[in-house]
DNA sequence: CGCCGCATGTAACGTGTTACATGATTAG
DNA sequence: CTAATCATGTAACACGTTACATGCGGCG
């Protein structure tokens, strides 16, 4: 129930239309909680029947501009300090390095040390994003900055490993 | 689709019973890849329809014992080595810390503090495991320590940061 | 003989992805 | 005027979770 909240996140920031909220996933969730279009617009309209957002103004092109209502920043509020957030564990990288042994020594090293470059990339790419953004002195640029620190961390926390672990497998 | 693989992989190390399958990912795959039951029966039901795997052998109470084809060898081989693993990007623990903007700083300063405790408690429960383990020479053995070593790097990361991300919100 | 563990199967539901479908507005 | 972008909606399918359902076999 994850994509709900996202959205009220989202809108607690400021009102968008659904359009908007699928490029603020495309652009700043994308490392984070990734959503489709078609999902954005079911969830939104599910959030309006329930009245935790509601159709402040409407625009041109059936646009909707969606406004979070005050029942909905509680359950965001609720969401956020009363609920346990679920683990997120399945890894297919890590599934994968489980089954090496079905190929060769040299296979899974070289496999491995792949792995290690990929990372390194991942890193790469959002220290380029790090200096795109414009960063300021609002609530999303201070919680944003440590989730893209997160990634950073984990990346090169990643790449250390594979690293470690192509050698481990000589 | 890593279901279906995650099943030849355990079944590329010895024949099994959809029973015993359950059990080792109760026990080895729940930090990388968990299933159910469900999930798990009616997908080797599937795997034996396609011929990846074939009933070797049935035992009492209905037991059908699982062994992998030489088509089952070939594609979890194809599946390691000639696929690309989707990046595993879903974090709700990422998604709340970039709406902590709604709660006060207070709450979000003590909202970290606790992830970095549970972070802590994870890497402990982790060393543990690593404890309790019978490591031999085997890949399996290889593998399983290379993935928790993983897992170890990845809870301590995540408490450090936690830790950090405590302090920037002061 | 009765209970626990072994062993499998399926139905219902929620979430997520891909693809198709349609149309209005605006910038060049 | 026409192409790109804005803007929303829905259908089909895949994957995952929860719950229900059933029965055999071995051990005490």
């Amino acid at each position: 129930m994850s994509l709900r909240h996202a959205l009220l996140g989202l809108l607690a920031d400021r009102t968008a239309s659904g359009y908007d909220l699928l490029k603020l996933f495309d652009t700043s969730l994308a490392n984070v909680w990734p959503a489709t279009q078609s999902q954005i617009y079911s969830e939104l309209n599910k959030l309006a029947d329930t009245g935790l957002i509601t159709i402040a103004a409407e625009g041109p092109r059936g646009r909707k501009q969606y406004a979070l209502t005050d029942d909905g920043l509680a359950e965001l509020r609720r969401w956020l300090t009363e609920t346990e957030p679920q683990r997120n564990v399945r890894s297919e990288v890590l599934l994968r390095v489980f089954f090496l042994g079905v190929v060769s020594r040299e296979q899974a090293q070289s496999y491995l040390a792949d792995l290690a470059t990929r990372f390194a990339t991942e890193e790469n790419t959002l220290r380029e994003l790090e200096n795109a953004v414009e960063w300021d002195e609002s609530d999303l640029s201070l919680y944003g900055r440590i989730a893209l620190e997160y990634g950073l961390r984990f990346n090169a926390m990643r790449r250390e490993w594979a690293e470690w672990a192509a050698d481990q497998v000589k």
